[in-house]
RNA sequence: GGGGCUGUAGUGUAGCCUGGCCUAGCAUUUGAGGUUUGGGACCUUAAGACCUGGGUUCGAAUCCCGGCAGCCCCA
């Protein structure tokens, strides 16, 4: 079979350069991640998902459990009247809110949303919870699912109509307890990214135009994935007393006074599996980073049949061995593919590290050991082989940060006008700028460039720029990234 | 929000323009059997599809309309 006929009926098709977007198509489909189904926007988490979502989910939690977030569950449905408490809340969401208006044939008496989000719901029930400061701060967060449903075209995981998250909304006697809280909640969501996703982002300030809806200010981690689009990662909302007022969340403070509580509101969601695919992923498919990996090693025998009863045992061992040493091992023993097929297949699902295990390895006592980021090669002594593996795991790990770091910083183009701005997205890149902050400036940035928005604020440049804005006529007060987002 | 393209076995496709020779071809896949196994092996054999609902027509995978779904471009 020729090289060309093999690509086009087995692996990916296209170049992730090349075609972006059909690239990750097939690379989500091939990997067996997800499938579509036929709701329009909804995809099935297969199990090799939900699995990293899983790992996603075990490092936050550890996280929270640290922090004093209890886990609880609120319904998936609203009630109208609750949802239109908070007006800017209300404005921001009802666009794009799912309604259920009958049970059976039966028209309900007031209609249910089923959750974007769960303030309404979740304060209603704080208000009444909340009584005296004794009972602050109060902290909860909710892993569940939520329905958005965007009319823009959906994209499994980056922009899908339900997605899964975690959901915090805590609750502060003072402006002060909420705001430090700020710092902790972030430095979480970065070191999770960076660390186990191996995913560098911007992280700041959203301006005022991009922000919750509902929140006092907005802050956020934000992806480039390789066609240039900005994802929003997990964020922060500091929303002072906007919904205390609105859903009426008191409690009376050591001074016997009445007061309205500071609340947050932050999440992360499984969009972060859209920007792991895209960022990491080559043109054989993806690339896990070790640490959220399903498998971290695949261990494939080379099947002969003289050797196959020693073959077999020897990699039932060696899969002994190193799950003794914490490695997630997977073996593949499938006796009607071929070792070709197999190395393609685990390369599409993105194993960080492949053993092989064959007749010359078994009389050696070697195995070779392949790694999935680079490709390279190399005999590995079985008795140094969980130090080996261990040693590799890190560096892939280290190595896909740097890449992504890399990748993220050499997108950034400094520009000083509208016109500079729009050539730079327009080649994919970031555009990094002194700004006004204002929210005219940035819708007209809008209407005059093709839906550029502001991403975030870096926040040590906050006050800090000098001379005019580069895209009107006031001073310019901060510095921001611009992109079109997802 | 606007526009364009597409939908044929699990997957990728041929056929569609110009309706009939389609009992829908090919490859891969899947089941059985055999031979194999160091980068997607081979042989035999079996299985598997025209997105959906209307319409036009003697006759529709093919033409028309609606729906559903996917992709792309623009705002």
């Amino acid at each position: 079979m020729s090289e060309k006929k093999k690509t086009e009926e087995k692996g990916i098709t296209v170049k992730k350069e090349k075609n972006f977007n059909e690239w990750y198509t097939q690379a989500f489909q091939k990997a067996d991640l997800a499938d579509y189904t036929l709701v329009s926007g909804c995809v099935v988490f297969k199990p090799y998902a939900h699995t990293i979502w899983d790992k996603i989910r075990e490092e936050t939690k550890k996280r929270l459990n640290k922090m004093d977030v209890g886990e609880a569950y609120f319904p998936l449905f609203i009630p109208e009247k609750l949802l239109e408490k908070e007006a800017e809340h209300v404005e921001g969401f009802s666009p794009e809110v799912a309604w259920v208006e009958k049970a059976g044939n039966t028209k309900l008496g007031e209609r249910l949303a089923v959750r974007p989000t769960s303030e309404a719901i979740m304060y209603d029930s704080y208000s009444k919870w909340i009584r005296s400061h004794r009972d602050l701060p109060l902290k909860m967060c909710q892993w569940n699912n939520v329905v958005r449903w965007e009319f823009k075209n959906p994209v499994p995981f980056l922009r899908s109509r339900e997605f899964l998250w975690v959901e915090g909304h805590t609750v502060f006697a003072d402006e002060k307890g909420a705001l430090d809280e700020d710092k902790s909640i972030m430095d979480m969501w970065q070191d999770i990214c960076e660390n186990y996703l191996a995913l560098k982002g911007l992280r700041g300030k959203k301006s005022e135009n991009e922000k919750f809806a509902g929140a006092v200010f907005t802050k956020s981690i934000e992806y480039r994935l390789p066609n240039g689009k900005i994802a929003q990662g997990p964020d922060f909302h500091y929303d002072g007393q906007n919904f205390a007022k609105a859903y009426s969340i008191k409690f009376i403070d050591e001074d016997e006074k009445e007061k309205f509580v500071f609340q947050n509101t932050w999440a992360i969601s499984t969009r972060m599996l859209g920007v792991l695919i895209a960022v990491h992923g080559d043109d054989q498919g993806l690339i896990l980073p070790p640490k959220i990996a399903p498998y971290q090693v695949v261990i494939i025998p080379i099947i002969f049949d003289k050797h196959k009863k020693e073959l077999f045992k020897e990699t039932d061992k060696l899969k002994q061995k190193l799950e003794k040493k914490g490695f997630r091992v997977k073996t593949d023993k499938r006796e009607n593919y071929k070792p070709g097929w197999k190395f393609n297949q685990w390369e599409m699902k993105g194993v960080p590290l492949r053993i092989e295990l064959g007749p010359r390895e078994l009389e050696k006592k070697i195995v070779t050991v392949v790694r999935r980021d680079n490709g390279k090669k190399e005999n590995v002594n079985i008795k140094n082989l969980g130090k080996k593996i261990k040693e590799l795991l890190d560096d892939i790990q280290k190595q896909l940060l740097k890449r992504s770091e890399e990748k993220l910083k050499n997108s950034i183009k400094e520009v000083k006008n509208i016109k500079e701005l729009e050539n730079a997205v327009n080649k994919g890149k970031i555009g990094y700028a002194k700004w006004c902050n204002n929210v005219e400036c940035e819708e007209n940035l809008k209407d005059k460039t093709t839906g550029i928005k502001s991403l975030n604020m870096p926040e040590d440049k906050i006050g800090k720029a000098k001379g005019k804005c580069a895209f009107c006529d006031k001073e310019a007060k901060v510095y921001a990234y611009f992109g079109k987002t997802y």
